[in-house]
This record gives structure tokens, sequence and C-alpha cells, in this order.
DNA sequence: ACGTGTGTTGACGTTGACGTAAGGGTCACT
DNA sequence: AGTGACCCTTACGTCAACGTCAACACACGT
């Protein structure tokens, strides 16, 4: 490979390589294009993504994973574009986040009785076995996974 | 036994009757049906649910309740028949519970990640806020400027 | 010339748990 | 006879976020 970097290369990225830094796969990436959340240009067939490409999908990933869906994640990133001093984003992105956060909350409530419910649950069905001389103790966690 | 038999006998239900004590849709009630959850009997067209349909249905809605997949949830119902004096359906009861377990506590540890990664986040967009001279402090918001 | 690796483009499949449409029957009241 | 409530059927649609092909293009090294 070249030893000179110069900056305009430096700002380019293949799929692969994007693939490669953030784990995704190039559907991935294609489907995103398709989504109109990455608009990476071409150069003969090929995409060529940016150094925009990549915060984007950086922050797309990072949207992923505290549950925003992607129609939310795009319409906070199409924001960028209307440059009002940014403060129209910032306050987008500040209710979506609030209303994100409410919601991961509530999900976190019911998740928490659901645990306690199952809890309860075999503690009833491990007495259960017991009483009909079963051994449920010190056993390794079945691992059946069908 | 004759009392017995008209009290189970008075136990059926029609469908929008199951679906309003279990707040159901009746296409659900028929989905279930079909994926041989439930087994209701016939009358001319219209389906008759049985006491022992009742209780699976209770049954399927408490595993859901818990994050157990129908498919996961028929095998056990299925299990009731075999009648081995019913451990091995305790027994495959409780690996499977374990298992969800082990899959919800997963599942808290993500969320509350998440959570904190959203909240931090919540907090950087307010900093990036009040630095342009906007309030954030909503009416019913909890969250304060640190 | 050949294979390998990397890229492209659709189009269809997957998963889970149903929803919806479209059409029609039966029954009790009024 | 009409109205409305309830019931049935089959079949296709939905949502999210991709996965999985198939078929084809292009460059590189040998």
């Amino acid at each position: 490979m070249s030893e000179l970097m110069n900056e305009e290369q430096a700002r380019r990225y293949t799929i692969t390589q994007l693939c490669r830094e953030f784990d995704v796969t190039p559907r991935t990436l294609r489907f995103y294009e398709q989504k109109d959340l990455l608009h990476p240009a071409r150069e003969g067939m090929n995409r060529i993504f940016s150094y925009r490409d990549r915060a984007r999908l950086s922050l797309i990933l990072r949207g992923k994973k505290v549950g925003f869906s992607l129609d939310d994640i795009k319409e906070m990133l199409d924001l960028y574009n209307l440059k009002d001093g940014q403060v129209t984003q910032l306050q987008v992105a500040r209710s979506k986040g609030l209303a994100q956060l409410e919601h991961l909350k509530d999900q976190k409530l019911a998740l928490d009785e659901a645990i306690t419910d199952l809890e309860r649950a075999i503690e009833i069905v491990e007495g259960m076995l017991t009483e009909r001389g079963i051994d449920t103790e010190a056993e390794f966690a079945q691992a059946e996974s069908a």
C-alpha cells in the first residue's frame, strides 16, 4: 500500500472498511443508504463513504443501542442540515431522548416484574419437583437450546 | 358426580367472553387455535372454549408476559398430556424457565446500560442548549441541570 | 486466460404475533 | 322485515431490521 496518506484519501472509506470498523455487514450499510440514512458517493459502481458518512454511521449505531428506531434516527440526523444554529435539532433530539428514556424505564419496570414472576414460577416448579423426590439442586443449567 | 359434571359443563366460554376476560382479540384466540395452543370444540361453526382452554389461555398469557415464545409455551403445554406424574413436564418447564431467566437478566443489563447511555447523551444535549441560552427545564421532566 | 476477492444490484425470505380486508352466516330483538 | 351484535372463513398485510440468495462486474496477480 502507498505510504502517503493525504487528507482526502484518509477521509474516504470503502464499504468493507466501514463494515470492519463498526462490525456491521455490507448489507446493513446498503440498507441504511436505501433508507436515506447514509449518502455514499459513487466511483464507478462502488460506494465511497466520506468522513461525514462515517460520523453518521457512528451516530446511527449509538442511537440503535439506546433503542431508537431507524426512522427516529433519520429524523434527528436530517436536522443537521437545517442550520438554525442547530437549536431545532438539539431540541428535537432532547425531546425524543426524553421520550425514549421514559420508554426504556417502562421496559425496565416490566422486565423487573417479569424476572420476579419467573423466579417465583421456577420456585413453585422446583417445589413440586422436590415434593416428588426429584433433586433440583446444584445441577448444571441444562443449556438445551432447541 | 352429576353435580360436578354440571358445574364442569357450565364452564363453557364463547370467544368474546374469553376475549373480554383476558383482554385479547378474537383474532388472537383463533391464532392460538391455529397454532395448536388452544383446542376449542365446535357447535355449528362457533367455537366453544372449555374450562381447560381457559386455564391454558391463562398460562399462555403468563408465559408471554415473562417472555416465552409461543413455540416454547406450546412445548410446555403439550407435556400436560404425557402423564408420567408430570415430572417430565416440570423438568422441562424448570429448565426452560432457568434459560429464560438468564435471558431476561441479560436484557436487563443491556437495558440499564442503554438507560445510562441515554441519560448521559441527554445531559450533553441539554448542556449544548443552555450554552445557547435555551431553557431546558420542562414542566414535568424531573431532569434538572446538575 | 484464469481464479480469487471484492464490489454491485435486485428480489425474496426471516421472525413473532398478530391485524385487516372481504365476504357471508346466524340469532335475538324490535 | 329490518337492525345490530356476534360469529365464521380465507388470504394477504404489517412491522423492523436486516439475511440470503442469485447473477453479474471489475481489478489483480500468476
